[in-house]
DNA sequence: TGTACATCAGTGAACGCGCGTTCACTGATGTAC
DNA sequence: TGTACATCAGTGAACGCGCGTTCACTGATGTAC
């Protein structure tokens, strides 16, 4: 049961297109069961096949939430690395607005993928180590956007760095490593922040948190203030394009 | 089955024991199986009693889950307001940061229940109304907090407050008419972003999403940092009793 | 170009399991006299 | 202070259900000659 890329033949083909099917219809029930309620069984009714014959296309229940996952993953990075390219590239604020409302607008669009990975774990279910790639996606934009930051040094208007205390130096660590090039600790720290913020954001308001907090048809707008107030405390240029502020 | 307040009668305590005893138990399954997951007749075996004598004390799965949830939204907001009112009330930043630290430290003491009310919403449950009143004490310690930094002007120190579109003021005006008093709305901005700031890097740690990003040992130190951070986006003025910052 | 055969997607029955909930019951225990 | 009785916590069997996974099978279809 190779799974991987070569769709030679028709035969080949055909079974590409069964798998994305499956996945598509698992995808809907995560809506309406969960990752621990998903039902290979109830997939199975879902796609017109007997539960068994499930099994020729994903090895077990679990091969098919990892299966979930990746795309899951894929997806946001897709859609991230998208929109943030369509951006001109001195614009760096503009390139982190897309970013982060990309990342916003595919949530809203599949709730139930973005609660998958970013909601609570699935109990019982431990990921395989070829998740970690498509993980990152997302955030390896953010961190480009940062490199670009430090390399022109335009962070003139940026908030004086703080003093940072030694551990909090070696507790980013991995970050400034991550991130490349000559990154400031001090800025690491504010990535993660701003990072922890827009997913936390996004699951507030996917996870009903933000109910009777943000007006339900202004939560763009707010999202939006909030972005522009992350941008700052990252120093990032005013837009080139966009001067509304 | 109206299992209020009284507690009278030898017979009544007993059944209050024995109600207590169920929830704790349940409060472990949740850890290994997930909200969602959580099988009362496991519950049961736990206890040592057969599945229908639960029937006794939890009207149905349901209801033992939302015993849960209310459980989960007490302690956390107990052991809020115990970290916040340890600190001299004219400290506003060591109230800040006391219930900070008091949150992260319930969620890591009890990732399940954090989970399952801060973590993506179980399937086919819906929280009655009557979770609504514990799910805001913790919110409600952090609105004290900024009256009283309206109320004595002690902002001098604060960021310069942003012009705000008219559509962000509506979006915060259910925060601004909670917190009550005169909160301008530029605060409730930054109160809201603090606030899922701060649920947002307790999830990240807790549901993995900071592996391989700030180095595991020092996730505290970080958070301290992170926190200090936050109190600064508020405007809240240096502690009166420790100003190592 | 035509044919024989190997491949393999999908079937259907079966396995052993745990689930939530109901019901009639038993027997200990608190309470009213 | 002693006793009869009502209360009610806990039992055990039963219900109908869906689950993941296995296995031997069938028959259409792509491929090799």
């Amino acid at each position: 049961m190779d799974d991987t890329r070569p769709a030679r033949g028709l035969r080949a083909l055909a079974r590409q297109r069964m798998r994305e099917e499956i996945l598509a219809i698992a995808r809907r029930h995560l809506g309406e069961q969960g990752a621990s309620g998903l039902s290979l069984r109830a997939v199975a009714r879902d796609v017109g096949m007997v539960s068994s014959a499930v099994y020729r296309y994903f090895d077990s229940r679990d091969a098919l939430l990892t299966a979930l996952i990746l795309d899951a993953y894929n997806a946001l990075g897709a859609s991230v690395e998208a929109a943030e390219a369509e951006v001109d590239r001195g614009d760096l604020r503009g390139r982190f607005e897309g970013l982060a409302r990309a990342a916003r607008g595919w949530a809203l669009a599949d709730p139930h993928s973005y609660a998958l990975v970013y909601g609570s774990p699935v109990p019982g279910y431990v990921a395989p180590h070829d998740t970690v790639g498509p993980a990152t996606r997302a955030t390896r934009v953010l961190a480009d956007i940062l490199l670009d930051l430090t390399a022109t040094h335009r962070a003139s208007g940026a908030p004086r760095p703080r003093r940072l205390r030694p551990e909090v130096v070696r507790a980013v660590a991995p970050v400034t490593e991550y991130i490349g090039g000559r990154v400031p600790p001090d800025l690491a720290v504010r990535a993660v922040m701003v990072w922890t913020s827009l997913f936390g954001l996004v699951s507030f308001e996917l996870f009903g948190q933000l109910h009777n907090v943000i007006a339900e048809d202004l939560r763009g707008e707010f999202f939006d203030e909030a972005v522009s107030r992350l941008a700052d405390s990252l120093g990032l240029p005013p837009s080139t394009r966009d001067r509304r502020r």
